[in-house]
DNA sequence: ATGCTGTAGTTAAGGGCTTAACTACCCTGC
DNA sequence: GCAGGGTAGTTAAGCCCTTAACTACAGCAT
């Protein structure tokens, strides 16, 4: 492999000049710059990265982190679209993406993850945290690495989606619809940040049109399909009446309307059901679902952008984004 | 930051010494290694992963890699249920995972790509080509770094499922349940290496039971739901004779019981229909679906160590895994 | 006494890049 | 005629670690 050594004996000019064309550092003719672009051409001479990075502290590697909370994080659609949209953007402007997923659930720290966060290999990190756990920041702030956090845990830095504001909106919709007997399957509220303030939201939009939030039905699940299915059976069991079920997010909607259908309700005919996420398949099951999308994609963009931000040395605004109601055929007027 | 030397001064000891005690070089006294260890303790010293790079030329980084040959392809749960073995060995291993995911489709080469393999930050990589492409490969190999292809790619080193015997599960598991007539929702061959042998696969299992593949009513989507429903119309139209779909993958097998279900066929009381992948919806949809599970996870970690291996210096055989058939509800005995 | 081997540790040479500090020169204005 | 300032490039120190080569010495056989 050429070295800028190399590059500098082919074009006649000093390591220190090839260096400084490389960087577009001002102050050299524009005949210099073309000899030494020549031989870099010639050479095919690409930057060692290590040891740019050990002359410069600079790695131009990122780690994206979120904890291993549970076996099929690396399918969570929210997860890897937002992976999605901070790979987008990290190529376009030049930075690697490490991935990380320390295991933060057991007592001891995860060394190998504390070894890699204090090895001066990062410029920055980018934390995701849709599932909350111990922090997977706290060494990145103890090490003082720019962070920025994608959802609720404390940091200068960071971007979410509008959890209450998506409450409000999925509420709204249903209550247009003319629904006023809901059903709540939801799930335990310190289990994750953002569920809490979905239900803020959904009782403020009940509140505003005079319905008696605390009064709902409701039962909590434990986000998994199955579940959402033992929640309706017990809550349409319970309170037949019930014309719209709110789902804290899509899977357990997407159980609740089987439920429903095998205990002889029509979806969306007698009961609307909801979901929240916009994952894959709520547009493939039967009947499509209502549902809300946190826009992971643009989640994970601008999170990258306020990194880059910072590591400029700006100090941008946390971003909340407005969430997306998305209206399909789980939902229609009440019967 | 604590450097080595550092630590070497508080020890009382050479440079070398801490490193080469750090390394578990033999020759040093319990004693030496002590005062070095509890130096290390004491400062809190993590070694400079850019220093150990430079000067050892190991970074302890590999890259994942795969082409970034459609929008959705960070949720496709092939790819990231294989990212998800890869992340599981690289950890307990110590390494660490890059990822990246060049633009292979436009016609100039993805210079960012090129310069990551070029910059000598890499000791490994593994090449996920589940859909194929321009090869993300050839640059790795031109460098010479060590790869491991998991898919289908030529490569020295590599993973793949046995896409034959999976085409071969499928059928003979409709064959035992007495179905004679078939249809195939399959997809332009070209357009994946594994579809190939699945055809193969399914015509070898065909023939055993002396039918006549070549006379199977078909037709190709292009794996999206709704193009299975698309095929399953046309096909079920032309051919109501037909009980049993095989479907390449599971999101048009989805399609095709929607659209079966729609035209007033009972899945899978009159018409059954298999699908390929087992994504995580494929056990949620109604019925859920009989597919084949190419086990991604071990895969991904089969992959890694393969890698590691022919890090070590060996040279580790291919592996094949044999793939799964997983019986749901979508496939019954011909009515 | 001599040379060997094995043990325990040190010295110092890199590895390839960035960048502060420096030289050398030319142009301007008074 | 000369200080001052911009332009163009070089020198060399330093980033932190690994490792080949070396020293030093003890134990042992010849």
């Amino acid at each position: 492999m050429p070295t800028l050594e190399d590059v500098a004996k082919r074009a006649g000019v000093s390591t220190a000049t090839v260096s400084k064309v490389l960087s577009n550092t001002p102050y050299f003719t524009d005949a210099t710059r073309l000899k030494v672009m020549q031989a870099v051409q010639e050479l095919g001479y690409v930057p060692n990265l290590a040891a740019r990075a050990l002359s410069s502290g600079k790695t131009h590697i990122i780690a994206v982190v979120f904890p291993y909370v549970y076996e099929a994080i690396f399918t969570d659609p929210n997860i890897m679209n937002t992976l999605a949209g901070i790979e987008a953007e990290c190529t376009t402007q030049g930075y690697n993406i490490l991935l990380s997923t320390p295991q933060l659930a057991s007592d001891e720290p995860d060394t190998h993850y504390q070894q890699l966060i204090q090895s001066g290999y990062l410029d920055g990190v980018i934390a995701i945290d849709s599932y909350p756990t111990a922090s997977a920041l706290k060494p990145v702030q103890e090490k003082g690495i720019p962070a920025v956090v994608i959802g609720y845990e404390a940091c200068d830095y960071s971007v979410r989606h509008d959890d209450q504001a998506g409450g409000q909106k999925i509420m709204e919709h249903l209550i247009a619809l003319g629904h006023t007997r809901f059903g709540l399957i939801e799930v335990p509220e310190d289990t994750n940040y953002g569920v809490k303030y979905r239900s803020i939201g959904v009782r403020a939009a009940a509140e505003q049109a005079g319905l008696d939030y605390d009064s709902f039905p409701r039962t909590s699940g434990d986000w998994s399909t199955h579940s959402g299915s033992r929640c309706a059976a017990a809550l349409l069991a319970q309170h037949p009446d019930v014309t719209a079920l709110i789902c804290y997010n899509d899977r357990m909607a997407m159980g609740a309307i089987q439920q429903a259908r095998s205990m002889g309700r029509a979806v969306p005919g007698d009961l609307s059901i909801t979901g929240y996420d916009d994952i894959p398949s709520a547009v493939l099951c039967d009947p499509a679902l209502t549902t809300i999308s946190q826009r992971s994609p643009e989640q994970g963009r601008i999170g990258a952008r306020l990194l880059f931000e910072v590591l400029d040395g700006t100090h941008p605004d946390p971003v909340v984004l407005d969430p997306l109601l998305i209206v399909r055929q789980s939902s229609a007027p009440r019967p």
